[in-house]
RNA sequence: GGGCCUGUAGCUCAGGAUGGUAGAGCGCUCGGCUCUUAACCGAGUGGUCGCGGGUUCAAUUCCCGUCGGGCCCGCCA
């Protein structure tokens, strides 16, 4: 039963079998846009990789390194079409489209870089444009211009149509048009490149100067020595056969004489059931998932199933499920709740660990994520109000149940906050309609017959003369929808039509109860 | 041409490395005073684990094959 053991954590006894001085594990992320749940994969499990290691005992970091000196392939979503004239030049010479970072680069890596420390994630950050200004990558330039002849022979293994004699595995950016992508390096002399580029150009540069860039599988390659990466998560498109992990490993070992890392392939994350695409606007942002829901919720939803699962993401209707299973597997972990079986409670507490941050020695206080949406909008943002409501309708837990909002501890209050937010949020942006309704400040113009003004009169009445738990009201409604011989759903539909103006409503009793009862009185006599 | 994932309850999916005829959530049904709702609580219901072989005392699990679904690479990275 303890034999159990989270996938990272198998990769992390993987790692330890190596022997070296300290575990660096890569991730990184092409700068073509927004960066979203799908593409950052790689450094939550990174990052979760780095921390296994170093629970055994292992020296380890993660680091990320920006892919900005890549060319624009794609105008990503929201720019505009004027953006095209960018297409082939390096992300870190294209400018900031809203004027608010210094350059394109920084303002699609922000949204990303700055919440990381929310998400528990520590990692060293590098820029791959940087790298070649620096001259990180000179003397790896150097090698490859010269041992060109045999990385073509290693490209052709896996090519049906073999690369020229005069190839060489390095793209200078044109002088003239500024793209990395339309040039062709056929000479070399010393660190000078000479190349033309379809822009009709033709020039000259150093390698020195940083204005050219590695052919990809030859740049991964260089950069896991560098950096001596020891283990690296990506993409399955890296991973197919003769993809670029595979001639990548061999260039690495060929070239530059090192072990490829530990490779970690992961399936794309969907979106309703469509491939993110940063172009079509088609994607999720950790950033995004922090204004619905807790970081650790995005872990779980990472770590809970192997990493080339498909998985699809869906923030509306579904979301709401996720979490609740999200808030069962807490309870297993904590002892409050059982799991279907002894193996079941492994694994499950094995993943709740594996995604969080930061584990706290009690149980969290849960409000219910879906009860709060209606509990948001009687009350709004009134934890007062919304513990109270959360009381009445027997929303917590037993060891809460006798507990008076002030009897709360802090960091009770600051959950409950927090989820209050978050269910707002979701209400604002994901909710669908039919789950949304809103208490009308004036009685809604609305048609009901006579037998149902007939009701909400005698339930005023009651309202007026006594107080009701909700059971209670709920037994005396019934009572009068008896005597007034009404289907109950007539009954109840006259009570959100008055209130809400729609037909249907939370739990009437406990929903009427929650609200101003002077309100509910005069609304109910068609007074305001 | 090569490769990966996937097929398990009505639906979404766990499990499979260490073989001993299966689990969750949702749904559905029923109950909670006559109880509406994709928003409450409780109980119950639910599967020849895609198909065919093989190994085995025993296969959902391992092996081979086959069919269906999704996707990736074929040089852009």
């Amino acid at each position: 039963m303890i034999l159990l053991k989270h996938w990272i954590e198998r990769i992390a006894d993987d790692l330890n079998e190596k022997d070296v001085p300290e575990h660096v594990v890569a991730s990184g992320t092409s700068i073509s846009g927004s960066i979203h749940i799908g593409n950052s994969c790689d450094i939550f499990i990174a990052n979760a990789v780095t921390k296994a290691l170093k629970k055994q005992g292992n020296k380890s970091k993660t680091i990320w390194i920006a892919d900005d000196h890549d060319p624009l392939r794609k105008v990503p979503y929201p720019l505009p079409k004027s953006y095209e004239k960018y297409l082939g030049i390096p992300y870190s010479n294209i400018p900031c489209p809203e004027d608010c970072c210094s350059n394109f680069v920084e303002h699609f890596e922000k949204p990303l870089l700055s919440i990381l420390e929310k998400f528990g994630i520590e990692l060293e950050v590098f820029s791959g444009a940087d790298m070649y200004k620096k001259g990180i990558y000179d003397d790896y330039i150097r090698i490859a211009l010269e041992k060109a002849p045999e990385i073509i022979k290693i490209f052709n293994k896996f090519r049906e149509h073999p690369l020229k004699d005069n190839w060489l595995p390095y793209n200078p950016i044109c002088d003239e048009c500024g793209r990395v992508n339309t040039t062709y390096a056929h000479g070399f002399e010393g660190d000078i490149v000479n190349y033309s580029c379809k822009c009709g150009h033709k020039g000259q540069m150093d390698i020195k100067s940083g204005n050219g860039k590695l052919t990809w599988r030859v740049e991964w390659a260089a950069r896991w020595k560098i950096f001596q990466i020891t283990c690296e998560p990506f993409g399955k498109d890296h991973a197919a056969s003769g993809g670029s992990y595979d001639v990548s490993k061999i260039i690495s070992k060929e070239i530059y004489d090192y072990e490829a890392p530990y490779p970690i392939p992961y399936e794309w994350i969907t979106l309703k059931g469509e491939a993110m695409s940063k172009s079509h606007g088609v994607f999720f942002t950790p950033g995004q998932w922090l204004e619905i829901a807790e970081p650790e919720t995005l872990n779980y939803f990472i770590f809970r199933s192997k990493p080339l699962k498909h998985q699809d993401f869906n923030p509306s209707m579904p979301f709401l499920d996720f979490i609740e299973q999200y808030d069962r597997v807490e309870r297993i972990y904590y002892g409050a709740e059982e799991a279907s079986s002894e193996k079941e409670e492994e694994k499950l507490k094995k993943i709740y660990e594996a995604s969080q941050i930061d584990i706290s020695e009690s149980m969290p206080f849960q409000p219910s994520y879906r009860f709060m949406t209606v509990a948001y909008q009687i009350a709004g943002h009134d934890p007062e109000k919304v513990y109270a409501i959360l009381k009445k309708d027997s929303q917590l837990p037993k060891s809460m149940e006798d507990k008076s909002f002030d009897d709360l501890q802090l960091k009770d209050i600051d959950r409950l906050n927090r989820r209050l937010s978050h269910v707002k949020n979701w209400l604002d942006l994901y909710a669908p309609e039919f789950v949304k309704f809103q208490v009308q400040k004036k009685l809604p113009r609305v048609e009901i017959n006579d037998v149902q003004k007939e009701f909400l009169l005698k339930v005023a009445d009651l309202l007026e003369n006594e107080n009701y738990t909700p059971q209670e009201l709920h037994d005396a409604m019934y009572i009068v929808i008896h005597d007034l011989d009404m289907k109950p759903q007539k009954a109840f539909m006259a009570i959100y039509k008055v209130i809400t103006g729609k037909k249907q409503g939370p739990r009437a009793a406990s929903f009427v109860l929650s609200l101003d009862k002077d309100l509910v009185i005069k609304r109910f006599r068609m007074e305001e």
